[in-house]
Order: structure tokens, then C-alpha cells, then sequence
DNA sequence: GTCGTGACGGTTGAT
DNA sequence: ACATCAACCGTCACG
């Protein structure tokens, strides 16, 4: 609520948070880059001044994915039941008006148009059936509306946009091209990408925006940056981002000590992030940021980071999420590779 | 002393 | 406009 501006609240360690609310990006990213130092995670929560369950996380998830950006908040999940679903039970009920709901289960799954992963279940079909097609003659305006065949999930779904973002600052607004979605388990990286036929996975660029987008955090968008003092800060500042230095400004001291001379530099700009000041969501250019990472290898640096950061892997996380941590391999990024560089 | 985990109270955004 | 719901968040405390 309040939450404009919102004051955080202080943790054990003394360190500004914002209850129900991403660590900023600034200190995302510099959890991670403390930890290529080779700085052990609970010296990293101290001196950043950040649970060790958010730090253990964040490397969890950075090691996974390759992402150190949070995931999506809110929305809703995709829904599964398409245009071009409904159209294919359709099509199906009218070929065979005897079909069984299960029926027309297995065949969205053999023909291509559902994967396992975004198949109605046997009652949605059902549902679709009865309310939607119920009398088969009726053309349901479904297919007159053009509707993106299954793209039209990555519509949908908020998760996934490829946030890209727009260089220009421009908030997500508008949702880059399709990169694809595949942000959350849902649909399953495979049919997305068969669907859309892209390679994203393979190319940067594509992947880019993709998982994570940036999830929103106009809010923050000052975010802190802690190690400095408010250099440009002072002046010209909008006040969001003083404001938002009201709300997180931890420990500077110590931090500026310690990361040396990461690359972060932190700089001002910081909390590149989202867009240091007043929203501009652009600014993850930074400067000099670069982020290895370690199980591939791979260099994440800032200009990209964002992109670099936003994704890694496809997104299965969520449906292993459950246990973050594999900590075997993650094979998968190596694919990320051409991320960073650029 | 470390670190993984899950409950908890919270926010967000689609429906 | 408002309420639900389900996703995510970071902290905390436990083991």
C-alpha cells in the first residue's frame, strides 16, 4: 500500500527491504558478483546486509538460470484453452460428435496443438465443449477472430514478455515481438518454440526479453545503490531516487570497502536496474558491470545484462523449481552463450 | 558458523 | 470498481 514510496523495514541485519518486494537489481546483481569473487554467501549477506535465505536464492537461482532478475509477480497463468485449442476440440467434437473429452485430450497432444504441458484437462475440455461448442453448428466467434494461433498464449501471459525492454526506457510497454514466452514453465520451452518456430533459445537477442522481463518494479525503480554516495545524486535527482535511497540505503560503508573493484562500479547508475531514476527502465546499460557465469563460462556484461541477466536457461524453473537447486549442472547454459557478448 | 528450507506476511496483476 | 487467486518476494528461524 503505501507503498509509493514506501519506507522499507529494516532486517536483522540492518538492511532496508521492502516486504513482498524484489531486492533491487543493483544488489541482486552484486550478490552475484561478490560470489564470483569467490566471497562465501554468508559474508555476502553481511556485508550486503541481506538474509542469507535471500542471498542463498538469488545464487541458487543465478546458478540455475543464469538470471539474477526475481521472477514474474502476479497475473495469472496463461490460460490453456486458446482460440486455437477450442478450435481444435471443435473440430475434432464435429468430426467425431461421439468423442470422448479424454479422447480429444490425447489427440491435442498428438497433434501437435497442446503439449503436455499447456493440455486442457479432460474436465476443461469437457467445459469447452459444453459451453463453448455445445452445439457444434454454432460457430463460436472464436474463429473469426484471427487470434494468434498459439502465440496467443504468449499474449497472455504476463510473464513472459520479453521485456525487453525497450531502450528507450519505455517501460515494457509494449511487448517486443514476440519473443516468445517462455517464461514460465508453462508452456513448455518446446512448444513455444515449435510453435513460434524460433530459435530463441539459441539467440540472444530473441531471448533476450524473455523470461523474466522485468517483472515490474516501477516502484523501485530507484532502487539504491548503496555503495555511493548519492553521487549525482544529490542534485538532480528526481525524487524517486532520493526516495528510493531513503528506502534502501544500507550500508554503504562497508560495501564500498569490500567490492572492490567489482565491476560494478557502482557507480551511479546503479541500479541500473530499472531504470534509475523515475522509471526509466532503460538504463541497465551500465557500465561495466559483467557478471561470469560460472558454470559456463559465460560473461554476462552489462550492456547486455539485461539481457544476460533476464534469461539463461528456458524457463523450466518453474516446474522444477521446486528444488532450486540442482546443484548438478546446468547443461542448458552453456546455450546461453551468446548472450553476453555482443 | 554455514547454508538450505519452508512458514509467514506481504505485493502484484490477470481474471 | 472490487474481490479472488495464484504467482512471486525477502525475512526469519529451524535444523
Amino acid at each position: 500500500m503505501q507503498m509509493d514510496q514506501t519506507y522499507g523495514e529494516v532486517n536483522q541485519l540492518g538492511g532496508v527491504f521492502v516486504n513482498g518486494r524484489p531486492l533491487p537489481n543493483a544488489i541482486r546483481i552484486r550478490i552475484v558478483e561478490l560470489a564470483q569473487l569467490g566471497i562465501r554467501p554468508c559474508d555476502i549477506s553481511r556485508q550486503l546486509r541481506v538474509s542469507h535465505g535471500c542471498v542463498s536464492k538469488i545464487l541458487a537461482r543465478y546458478n540455475e538460470t543464469g538470471s539474477i532478475l526475481p521472477g514474474a509477480i502476479g497475473g495469472s497463468k496463461p490460460r490453456v484453452t486458446t482460440p486455437n485449442v477450442v478450435k481444435s476440440i471443435r473440430d475434432y467434437k464435429q468430426g467425431d460428435p461421439g468423442i470422448f473429452a479424454w479422447e480429444i485430450r490425447d489427440r491435442l497432444l498428438a497433434d501437435g496443438v497442446c503439449d503436455k504441458y499447456n493440455v486442457p484437462s479432460v474436465s476443461s475440455i469437457s467445459r469447452i465443449l459444453r459451453n463453448k461448442i455445445g452445439n457444434l453448428s454454432q460457430p463460436s466467434h472464436y474463429d473469426s477472430k484471427p487470434s494468434p494461433p498459439q502465440i496467443s498464449y504468449n499474449p497472455v501471459y504476463p510473464y513472459s514478455y520479453p521485456s525487453a525492454m525497450s531502450p528507450t526506457g519505455s517501460k515494457l510497454g509494449s511487448p517486443p515481438a514476440v519473443s516468445v514466452s517462455l517464461s514460465r514453465a508453462w508452456p513448455s520451452v518446446h512448444t513455444v518454440s515449435n510453435i513460434l518456430g524460433i530459435r530463441a533459445f539459441m539467440d540472444p537477442a530473441a531471448i533476450a526479453g524473455t523470461e523474466n522481463y522485468q517483472p515490474k518494479m516501477e516502484d523501485w525503480t530507484g532502487v539504491n545503490r548503496p555503495s555511493f554516495p548519492s553521487v549525482h545524486g544529490v542534485n538532480g535527482i528526481d525524487k524517486s531516487s532520493i526516495e528510493s535511497d531513503i528506502k534502501y540505503s544500507q550500508g554503504s560503508s562497508n560495501l564500498s570497502g569490500y567490492v572492490p573493484a567489482c565491476a560494478y562500479s557502482a557507480t551511479n547508475h546503479q541500479y541500473g536496474v530499472y531504470g534509475g531514476h523515475a522509471g526509466n527502465y532503460g538504463h541497465w546499460q551500465s557500465q561495466g558491470a559483467s557478471l561470469t557465469h560460472p558454470n559456463t563460462g559465460t560473461m554476462i556484461q552489462s550492456p547486455n545484462l539485461h539481457s544476460a541477466i533476464s534469461f539463461k536457461n528456458p524457463p523450466r524453473e518453474a516446474v522444477e523449481r521446486k528444488s532450486p537447486l540442482s546443484k548438478q549442472q546446468h547443461e542448458g547454459l552453456s546455450a546461453v552463450h551468446g548472450l553476453s557478448e555482443s
